[in-house]
DNA sequence: GCCAACGTTGGC
DNA sequence: GCCAACGTTGGC
């Protein structure tokens, strides 16, 4: 028995926004070439675990709404598409290099939570979004954090 | 556009 | 295995 994990993902929404998923419905969270956030994924990620989509380099910079692992890992395909900016010419089909899941839409907040919102709050203060330098694009969310940004988001 | 923080690469 | 050089991330 596994219990549930929470996550926060970053994406530019110039390359993918909750809009987006918002209308797809599901995607792979594929391009990530990172060795800690792909093992996230390969290794950690639950199907059902409730992820908070973050807007990076955008205006505003914040948590734009939440969406659910929707797949088992599998195999990136931008890792084998030559074409691709994301080609990893070390990648074999018999031994991949990169993984993701699918991430299924859940609810777009009526509002982004923007950084300076999360960081008034005191029970986010160790969140790892908010420590100087963290740049990793897929982080853990402990429980008390995943129902503070509930609730400033119902707010 | 700047730049601090961090990750990766590759020579040794 | 060390570490300098380089590339990337992402807030501002």
């Amino acid at each position: 028995m596994k219990t549930k994990r929470y996550w926060l993902m970053k994406s530019e929404p110039s390359a993918y926004s909750i809009d987006d998923l918002a209308r797809e419905k599901a995607s792979p969270w594929e391009c990530v070439r990172n060795y800690q956030a792909r093992n996230f994924m390969l290794h950690d990620m639950k199907v059902g675990d409730e992820v908070l989509f973050y807007h990076s380099n955008a205006e505003p910079t914040g948590i734009a709404g939440l969406a659910k692992v929707g797949s088992e890992p599998k195999p990136d395909k931008t890792q084998f598409d030559r074409k691709s900016e994301y080609f990893d010419p070390k990648a074999t089909k018999e031994s991949p290099r990169w993984h993701c899941v699918d991430v299924n839409f859940v609810e777009k907040f009526p509002r982004v939570l923007d950084l300076s919102l999360l960081r008034e709050q005191k029970s986010l203060k160790d969140m790892m979004l908010l420590r100087k330098g963290s740049r990793l694009s897929i982080q853990p969310v402990t429980a008390e954090e995943f129902a503070c940004i509930l609730k400033l988001a119902a707010k």
